[in-house]
DNA sequence: GATATCTTTTGACCTGGATCAAAAAACGCT
DNA sequence: AGCGTTTTTTGATCCAGGTCAAAAGATATC
C-alpha cells in the first residue's frame, strides 16, 4: 500500500491535501541486501515501507546483530537522531526487494500542521512500536531459547518466510547454531 | 515538579487552560511497596510521577520480575490497554513514598483538543520512552552480566539509590545471586 | 532491645547455550 | 550444468550464570 492510501485509512485527505503532502515524499526502490541507512548516522529521514521486508541491525564485536524486523505498512525512523540529535547505532537494510516512501521529519511536521489528524495516526504507530518492543523485551529477558523461537513462530510466522535464519537468531538473542539445533525438533 | 508546571516548561498555558486541565487531574500519595496498578488489568489511566521512584513489574513462573524503573517527572501508561484494549501484564508499584498525578487517557485527549501543543510534548515523551526501551534491549540482547550492571551504573546511577538489588537483578535479566557476586568486585 | 521478616551474600553444583571448527546444503552467477 | 559464495547443520568442548540451600545482615514491629 502506498503512504497516501495508508494515511487515508486513518484520516480524511482532500485532493489538495494529497498534492501538498506528495511534494515531500520520495518513492524509492532497493534490492535484497541493500543498505538503506548506515549505522552511526544522524539521518532524520522517516521511511514508510510499502512493499517487502527490512530490518534494523547493528554491529557488536564484529558481529552483525538484528535489532528489529520491519514489515509492510510500517514506519521506521531513527529515534536517537530525530528527537535527540544523536547518531543511531541502528542501520537499515532491505531483506528482499523493497519499495518505500521517504520523507524528512521536518517535512512531516509540515504535513501535520496542514492535517493535524496525521499526528494521531503517528501516535498510534508509536504505540504499536512500543508494544512490539515490549513484547520483544519480555521474550528475551528470561525465556529460554526454545520458547523464544516458538513465541516468534506464533506471533510473527510471516517473518520467517522473508529473512535468513542467521538474522532471526541474533534477533532472538541466540546464536545461529543454537537456533539450528532447536529447529531440528 | 507538579504536572501543570511540567507542561508549562513545554507549552504556554493561560490561567484558563490551567483551570480547564486541572479538573481532570487527581493528585495521589502512595507508600513504599504499594501497588498502584495490578498486573492484568485494562486500566486506561495515565500517571505522572511527581515525587519518588516506581517500577513496572510482572510475574513469571511465580517470580517477580522488574520490567522498567520510573523516575520523577515521567509519564507512565499501560500501552496495551490504552491503545489496544488488551490487559497489560505490567503492574505498577511504588519503590518508595510516591506522589503522582493521575488522569484518564480520554480526558488527556480533551486537554489536547484545547491545547494542541500538549500532543507534541507527548510525542517527545513517547520518543524518550522508546529510546530507553531500546537501550535496555541493547543491554540484554548480548551483553554479559557484568557489562549490564556497569552500563546501568553509568547511565542510571540514581536508580541504585532508590530500589532494592533484587529488583535491579531482574531488571537486568540476571538472578539476585549473580548480581551480588558481581558487586563484590 | 528482642524477635520476626525481608534483603543480601556465600557456597556447591549443574546445565543451557556459547564457541570453534568443519561438513553439508542451498543459492547465485556465467 | 558447474563453480564459487553464502547459509545452515552437525559435532565436540567449555563456561557464565542458573538453581538450591543456608548463613549473615538489615529493617521493621511490638
Amino acid at each position: 500500500m502506498d503512504l497516501i492510501s495508508f494515511m487515508k485509512s486513518y484520516v480524511d485527505l482532500t485532493p489538495e491535501d494529497e498534492i501538498y503532502i506528495s511534494q515531500f515524499l520520495k518513492v524509492e526502490q532497493y534490492g535484497k541486501g541493500d543498505i538503506i541507512r548506515q549505522p552511526n548516522t544522524k539521518s532524520k529521514i522517516i521511511h514508510f515501507i510499502e512493499q517487502g521486508y527490512a530490518r534494523n541491525f547493528y554491529e557488536k564485536n564484529g558481529k552483525d546483530i538484528t535489532y528489529f524486523f520491519l514489515k509492510e505498512n510500517t514506519f521506521t525512523l531513527p529515534v536517537d537522531a530525530v528527537y535527540f540529535n544523536d547518531p543511531t547505532k541502528y542501520g537499515l537494510q532491505a531483506e528482499e526487494d523493497l519499495q518505500l516512501t521517504s520523507f524528512m521529519y521536518s517535512d512531516f511536521h509540515r504535513m501535520i500542521e496542514r492535517v493535524p489528524g496525521i499526528l494521531h495516526l503517528y501516535e498510534i504507530e508509536m504505540a504499536k512500536f512500543i508494544r512490539q518492543l515490549s513484547d520483544k523485551y519480555y521474550l528475551i529477558q528470561f525465556q529460554p531459547a526454545l520458547e523464544r523461537y516458538n513465541s516468534m513462530l506464533e506471533k510473527y510466522p510471516d517473518i520467517l518466510l522473508h529473512v535468513s535464519l542467521g538474522h532471526i537468531a541474533s534477533y532472538l538473542g541466540i546464536t545461529q547454531e543454537t537456533l539450528s539445533r532447536i529447529r531440528t525438533k
